[in-house]
RNA sequence: CGGGGUGUAGCGCAGUUGGCUAGCGCGCAGCGUUCGGGACGCUGAGGUCGGAGGUUCAAGUCCUCUCACCCCGACCA
């Protein structure tokens, strides 16, 4: 794909010939986030910045987030950005899996620390050494905390909102008396708080699953997922809930008293999601003409483009805008008009690019007529009419029909690229057909070395254990022994 | 971190074998004409060529180092 080479039209008209041109998925990628102002780079290698459209969204989607925490009865809290050094070496796996990635703080001023501190990558350590001292009986339990951050993960490899150095996220830290009530939490967490959110907010389908061992995080009994599939066939962990089992209450000395007077050892879990999700959001639902953001967690949901000539005219259909912005407003939409000084083809592109659900034409003609029209972003062919007086009821149930058009264009597309595979070579082919890449669904018999083969030969890795096995047993993918495990494979992000 | 590529105006690019006040398109500012799918004219502002060092009478063009970004791998939310 050519990059703003030749001469003529704008650069953002530019863009939408560009992208028109989807082949190149990475770069149709990045010019969007970049193109819609959702972040850019920083001077920073692996850091961005994300710009106010991008952290409008993101704001949307903490309050999605935020608000089915505190449904499921967690309360937020604040723990520090730094970690004394010492602290990361307590969970050995843990220490193993974030060491290679975590930034250090040697020197204050002109000071050397006595104790390096690291930024935090996660939290589990710092708040375990809280938890140690906050929990003392089985009555201090559940604890249920979550809190709003950011964390460094120095990555050497980064793509705005995908993989940051710095990213935002929320992560959840709980402990519990027993192991069933620790499974319970982290299982509640995948569904109810972040399958519930990606699946009805975001309009993104996702497979939750349980982690193989090597996808395991470091340090957890269990990681479970919640899998969804990009533009471009390849996978993405939306969302993560792991159960800790003692590792790290052992680790950071997590115990209580329980009701018959034993000391035991407490259960903890740990869950997080990060900004990540606005770049799935992007890869999710983007098409040629840029975004489309699905209307819960879109900053704008509707955008009203005034159309005139003569300034009698600008002043009838500014009645009309008046009216209609003081009606949807009322019914809960937000919605913005443009009136800058352009014509109504440059602010059509311009809206479609930042993905704005809904569009409302209002013309002289409408104006006259006492109507507006509304040209959906998942259709623009389906135009309708509608009076003003209906559109307190008639945006509202448009946007939840375009809220689910995406869903169900996303559930289509990712079924397109659902394969089974019965054989190695079946496999291996489907991973190695760029153009239809997808999920690849095929028995395992649970050896780490046939899931290691499996990814060294075709980049692929098992994304999860789907929760909802099919039950039953097969052949082995790999080795064809008897398997009883129903893998999801694909390639990731 | 390994392989490949790229850094010239806010963005995208061109700059012939080193040689005059470094160009072009978009964008931006002003004025005018336009306005139901990305308009146009005129005028104008804006770069010292990623950074450092070197070679040379002369460096955007050559050399060394360095930084950043992109693509492909390995690592990861």
């Amino acid at each position: 794909m050519s990059v703003d080479e030749d001469t003529g039209a704008s650069g953002e008209a530019r863009f939408v010939e560009e992208l028109a041109d989807k082949d190149d998925f990475s770069q149709w990628y990045q010019d969007t986030v970049r193109k819609a102002e959702m972040a850019e780079d920083s001077p920073v290698r692996g850091c961005m910045i994300i710009r106010p459209y991008g952290y409008a969204i993101w704001e949307n989607a903490q309050r999605g987030i935020d608000d089915r925490i505190k449904a499921t009865g967690h309360e937020n809290a604040y723990f520090p950005l730094f970690i004394p050094g010492s602290f990361l070496q307590r969970e050995a796996e843990h220490v193993e899996g974030f060491a290679p990635e975590v930034a250090w703080v040697t020197r204050a001023g002109s000071e050397e620390l006595a104790e390096p501190l690291v930024v935090r990558p996660t939290s589990e350590t710092i708040i375990g050494h809280a938890y140690a001292r906050w929990v003392q009986s089985y009555r201090d339990l559940p604890l249920l905390i979550n809190q709003w951050a950011n964390v460094v993960r120095w990555e050497k490899r980064t793509r705005l909102f995908l993989r940051t150095s710095e990213f935002l996220w929320q992560e959840g830290h709980t402990v519990h008396r027993t192991e069933d009530d620790a499974e319970r939490e982290t299982l509640l967490i995948l569904h109810q708080v972040y399958q519930d959110f990606v699946e009805r907010e975001l309009a993104m389908p996702v497979i939750p699953g349980l982690k193989s061992d090597s996808e395991r995080f470091a340090g957890a009994l269990r990681t479970y997922t919640l899998e969804a599939m990009m533009g471009d066939g390849k996978a993405l962990q939306a969302g993560t809930s792991h159960n800790l089992g003692q590792n790290f209450a052992r680790a950071f000395d997590i115990k209580f008293q329980d009701a018959d007077g034993q000391v035991k050892i407490a259960w903890t879990t740990s869950w997080g999601m990060s900004t990540r999700i606005i770049g799935a959001l992007v890869m999710v639902h983007g098409d040629a003409s840029g975004l489309r953001l699905p209307p819960r967690v879109a900053p704008t949901q509707a955008i009203i483009v005034p159309i005139w000539r003569k300034e009698a005219e600008r002043e009838a259909v500014a009645a009309v805008v008046a009216e209609v912005e003081a009606t949807l407003r009322a019914a809960g939409v937000r919605v913005k008009a443009d009136w800058r000084e352009e014509r109504p083809g440059f602010k059509y592109s311009h809206w479609e690019l930042r993905g704005v659900p809904l569009r409302i034409e209002i013309g002289p003609r409408d104006a006259q007529k006492g109507e507006v029209v509304l040209v959906p972003r998942t259709d623009r062919t389906a135009k309708e009419s509608v009076a003003v007086g209906e559109l307190g009821s008639r945006v509202p149930a448009l946007l939840d029909e375009i809220q689910r058009a995406l869903y169900d264009q996303a559930v289509a597309f990712r079924a397109s690229r659902t394969y089974r595979a019965s054989s190695f070579d079946e496999l291996a082919e489907r991973m190695a057909d760029r153009e239809h890449l997808g999920f690849v669904e095929a028995w395992w018999c649970g050896d780490a070395a046939c899931e290691a083969e499996v990814k060294t030969r075709t980049q692929a890795t098992i994304r999860c254990l789907p929760l909802d096995q099919p039950g039953g047993s097969g052949a082995c993918v790999r080795c064809g022994k008897p398997a009883a495990k129903w893998a999801v494979f694909g390639k990731a992000y």
